[in-house]
DNA sequence: GCCGTTTTCGGCCCGACTGTTTTCAGTCG
């Protein structure tokens, strides 16, 4: 049993548990556990089989859990989770997917009127048979009724660059309204997460009304979900909500922190906070007296906030709990800008499936500014792309050589290729032609299916080739679209570091493979990372800075990535 | 169920908003 596996049975079981009304620290304890789980580069089965590795030693899992993950990985089962599976139907968990209900009331629905599916709760609606419990209204039974497809389509959360797009649009809607001095989206698109669930807008205004009078004019808004004094909900035609809060402006530093979260890193520096003798809310830090009163230390800047818990201010981008507050200890990395590229090795041109002239990709790297560029079109085995032969390539790489004499002190382009790696292993061009390129990269297309050991030995073998610099879209995910393929990267990694090869964190949004936590994990064993945009037009060479944020998260710096160093040094880093 | 510079018990982040009550429980972030 894998890791995403075990995670998948901690969440279930904890929904359940919140269902039947467990202590709710009981609760969060469980999904604390497949959080870390989930961050994990190793797998737990790996962990359990080394004996100098205790699972215990990770955040979150103490004797009990440490042992379910040990009977989950020996028998694939857990005799709590079957047991809890049998008293309660699963639909019944769908509920709980509607806003507005949660455990208690879904339990009440459940015990009382015998409804187990949204189908039937939808019909217990309509029946006005729901208003009929008690704590329950007929305002109650609308909201339910109107939430009920919500739940059966949602669960999807947005790309990062979609929500980016609709955040433009909400600030160009919010700018230059008289009255709103400071504005900032907060939440997970200010952490800048490959998806994002909703968005938070925090504001300073002379008064809350103002900012909200404005958001109630947004043209995609589709209704309000509740407006109070200083807080609105909205939902967009997309099914997409927006929030907005609007605090005080001694306030707008704490409220920024609170909002940005994340929940796990509030709860963290909440706790500091605590060690400190005070408190921190969304209003600001305050110091607890003896006798009770509070004192307001600090809140109009995230800096001034974190500086009163003695704490460095932290990147959005690395508020996840993960290790950020041990970092702090020493010194947070100075991480990578997207002015740090100067190079983008990951490209296509009409030749195979991209939409632009080679020369028109080489001008509009050069607008970008950059000091080189690969380009890498498809080979033949991609014949949907109409990838290159070898006759093809070398003709390409003739008329690169060509270009490298035209665009000489302009930039450099470099003679590469994505080339696949077969299904039988292997690559899908002659040995005696990859060694005539200069930036090989290597990719699996096809095949994805196929066992742990096959695709693993499959891209290991693509790194042990000499010809080869580097492995593309690595786990071949595609966000809320396709899983990754089940690839072992510990020993992707170990090859890597072994044989001097890079990997790549592929920077289309549907793609950012790798993702946060693998790109921490070759970071952390030394192994340079390549961001590339992957485009297949001029406007593709944009998505750069998608690449640049996730690597913000894995707590990359300048010296961990590859293309923000000259080609010389990037050549010698190979080894050659 | 986890955790420990208040250390093996007793905490565990904290406030806004809604709907249903008639002072508050449930939900959400």
């Amino acid at each position: 049993m894998n890791n995403a596996q075990i995670v998948a049975r901690f969440e279930l079981l904890a929904d359940l548990l919140e269902f039947t009304g467990a202590n709710s620290f009981r609760v969060r304890a469980y999904r604390n556990a497949a959080r870390t789980i989930q961050g994990l580069s190793q797998q737990i089965s790996d962990i359990l089989a080394d004996k100098s590795q205790k699972l215990t030693d990770l955040e979150g899992i103490g004797k009990d859990l440490a042992d379910k993950c040990q009977v989950l990985v020996e028998t694939g089962q857990l005799p709590q989770l079957e047991e809890m599976q049998k008293k309660i139907p699963q639909s019944v968990l769908a509920m709980m997917r509607i806003p507005g209900l949660g455990p208690k009331k879904a339990a009440v629905i459940y015990n009382e009127l015998k409804v187990s599916t949204l189908e039937e709760l939808k019909q217990a609606c309509e029946e006005k048979r729901v208003r009929e419990l008690k704590g329950f209204g007929a305002k109650t039974e609308q909201t339910i009724l109107s939430g009920i497809d919500l739940a059966a389509t949602a669960e999807q959360r947005t790309y990062w660059a979609k929500a980016d797009r609709l955040v433009q649009r909400l600030k160009e809607h919010l700018s230059d309204v008289e009255g709103i001095k400071q504005l900032q989206f907060a939440g997970s698109y200010r952490r800048g997460k490959e998806t994002v669930g909703d968005i938070d807008i925090l504001v300073t205004a002379k008064s809350p009304d103002t900012a909200m009078d404005r958001l109630n004019e947004f043209p995609e808004l589709s209704e309000v979900i509740a407006r109070g004094d200083t807080k609105m909900s909205i939902r967009l035609d997309n099914n997409m909500q927006v929030d907005l809060r609007v605090v005080p402006e001694e306030s707008y530093g704490a409220a920024l922190v609170y909002f940005t979260g994340s929940k796990e890193h509030n709860v963290k520096i909440r706790g500091i906070a605590k060690q400190h003798g005070m408190k921190i809310n969304e209003y600001g830090v305050f110091r607890v007296e003896k006798d009770g009163s509070e004192q307001y230390v600090a809140g109009k800047t995230e800096e001034d906030v974190y500086k009163a818990l003695d704490l460095p201010w932290f990147p959005p981008e690395l508020r996840e709990n993960r290790d950020e507050l041990k970092l702090a200890e020493k010194g947070l990395p100075k991480l990578i800008t997207v002015e740090d590229i100067v190079g983008d090795m990951h490209m296509h041109t009409n030749a195979t499936d991209g939409k632009n002239t080679l020369e028109e990709m080489i001008n509009a790297a050069i607008d970008k500014g950059y000091q080189y560029i690969a380009i890498t079109d498809h080979s033949k085995r991609v014949s949907m792309a109409n990838g290159l032969d070898e006759e093809r390539l070398l003709a390409q790489w003739k008329e690169i050589d060509k270009l490298k004499k035209k665009f000489d002190g302009k930039i450099l382009i470099l003679k590469g290729l994505e080339c696949d790696i077969l299904e039988k292993g292997g690559m899908d061009m002659p040995d005696k032609v990859l060694e005539q390129g200069e930036w090989i990269i290597a990719s699996v297309h096809y095949g994805q299916n196929q066992s742990n050991q096959q695709i693993t030995d499959r891209i290991i073998g693509a790194l042990e080739n000499p010809n080869i610099c580097i492995v593309a879209h690595p786990t071949g995910r595609l966000i809320n679209r396709r899983e990754a393929y089940d690839v072992d990267l510990d020993a992707v990694f170990q090859c890597a570091k072994e044989n001097n090869k890079f990997v790549e964190l592929n920077a289309n949004p549907m793609r950012l493979d790798l993702n946060d936590i693998h790109c921490h994990a070759a970071q952390q064993r030394g192994i340079p990372i390549g961001i590339s945009s992957d485009a297949h037009n001029i406007e593709g060479l944009e998505v750069m800075r998608y690449g640049i944020i996730q690597a913000r998260r894995a707590g990359l710096t300048k010296e961990d990535v590859v293309n923000t160093r000259p080609w010389k040094k990037i050549h010698s880093l190979l080894g050659r």
